[in-house]
This record gives C-alpha cells, structure tokens and sequence, in this order.
DNA sequence: ACCGTTCGCCTACAACTGTAGTCAAGCAGC
DNA sequence: GCTGCTTGACTACAGTTGTAGGCGAACGGT
C-alpha cells in the first residue's frame, strides 16, 4: 500500500474535510450548511476559501455541476487519520505509542461498555499476533 | 486545578520544549547540544529563536546566569500533553476518544507485554469507575 | 589593551493559516 | 432583454512557523 503521501490539513480544514467525507460528493452550498450546523459563526466565504485551498493541496477534487461544483475527497479519512495520528505521536510523545495509549486511557472518560470493547481489541490483537 | 491556558506549541518548538522539559534548567547552548545529538541538522540560530519564541509564548522563562541564559519551562509536560491531545482528539476525531483509542490500539506496534500493561490499566479504570 | 568567540537581540522572509472582501460571469425571474 | 443574486476566481492581510543572518556587548586568552 503506497502510502502517497497525503496533503497536511490544517485544523480549520478538518472541518470541512469531516464534512466531504461525510456527505460526499457535495455542493459548496451543502457543505456551508451542515458546517454552520455544527457552528453558526461559519463564514460563506471562508468555507469558499477553504474548499479551494484544499483543492489546491490536492485534499478535494470537484466536478463543474451545472452553476455550482460538486466536490470529493482525493484522499480517505483514515489515510489523514493515520498520518495525523502518526505526526501526533511523533510530536507530542516523542513516537512512543504506549505511553500515548496510556496517557488517553487515563484521561478518557470511557463507560464500562466502552472499556469492555477495548479490552476485546487488545485481546484479539494479542491473540492475533 | 485551574487549567491556565497554555500556550500552543508548534511541531518543532516541540522537540525543544521536550529537551527543556527533560534538563531543566538549561542554558541555551546544552539544549542545542541534546537538540543536535537527536538532529545534527538543527541550527543553532534556529534553536535560539524558537527559544526566544517560546519565551514570549509564556511556555519558557529565563534567568541570566553568567554570560548566558538558564532556560526554565513555565508549563509542564502534562499540561501539554493533555492540551495537544485534546485538541488532537477534537480535530481528527471530532472529540470522540473511543474512536480514538481503538483505531490506535489498530495501528500500534505493540508487544504482547505492552498489551497487557494496557490491559490492565483498562481493568483498574473499569473497576475504580 | 586587543581580538576573536560567544551570546542575546532584532531583522528577514517565504509558506501556511484564518478570515474575509472585490470582481466578473452566468442563470433566473420579470 | 435587462437586472439582480449566486458562484467561482482572484486579492488582501495579519499572525504563525520554519529557518536563518547581522549587529553589538561582553568574555577570555595572549
């Protein structure tokens, strides 16, 4: 699996990726809607801005669909997510990923549920290995 | 525990808060030092002005001491940590932090000894709940 | 006392970010 | 067919980041 490297999004981009991903293929408009959704302060035209920087990144790609365009992710969300995560270990834990882990369980506020599932993906993990 | 907020820590300023993080208090030219061991790229004009920068962040103080300065961390490593992660977790993941721990728990190298010191912690958190 | 070395201070500068305004072209209704 | 709203293209602009250079003061050796 090539791992081409995937454009750098910035935190204000996530948002609008988060939304391509979830709604793709999309409008400009359909996107400014569910991002004032989620946050009313949302600018027309910074949403605007964004969407072509990503397209530019090479993050989104769009498709002229009668006046507007319809736009799609280039990139899937667990590849950013994997290489976010990666960066993030990277940066903050200095790459060690057990002490991440650790520190996350701890802080996490998890139900018992959630914990039990977990606790079932290490197994199989262990098991697995 | 009064969360004042800390200030935000690039990538690279990073690398450096962590040599200050684990030789406080230093002068400048041993966290070059400790900095290039890791690096032999980094630079020593580029040291000192991510330095400088971290002082006026509020995230390092100094003392003069001599002819040079001892560097200090005004914010601790956890403090940090929690806030990067935070801010991690939201961005990437939209603040959901199972999803969060189960897709690292996916991508992460871990040995089986590792997997079970989570395992345990998991279990104290379940039953301290 | 002089000179090179060391430091910190200020400056530079391009790329990237967050945030938004201007402009021109086109479709939509009157 | 003309007018206005919609939409994308281009422009703006300050703040942050990565990377470093220049300058002047002080230190340390001869």
């Amino acid at each position: 699996m090539k791992t081409r490297s995937v454009p750098k999004i910035s935190e204000t981009e996530w948002e609008v990726m988060r939304v391509v991903w979830e709604k793709s293929p999309a409008k400009a408009a359909a996107i400014l809607e569910r991002l004032m959704a989620k946050d009313p302060t949302w600018h027309p035209k910074t949403a605007k801005t964004l969407l072509a920087r990503l397209v530019k990144k090479g993050a989104l790609e769009y498709e002229a669909s009668g006046r507007s365009y319809e736009y799609r992710p280039l990139v899937t969300e667990s590849e950013c997510v994997r290489s976010e995560g990666r960066s993030f270990v990277e940066r903050v834990f200095g790459g060690a990923l057990k002490p991440m882990l650790a520190h996350f369980v701890e802080e996490a506020e998890l139900g018992p549920e959630e914990i039990r599932e977990l606790e079932t993906l290490l197994r199989r993990k262990r098991d697995k290995k």
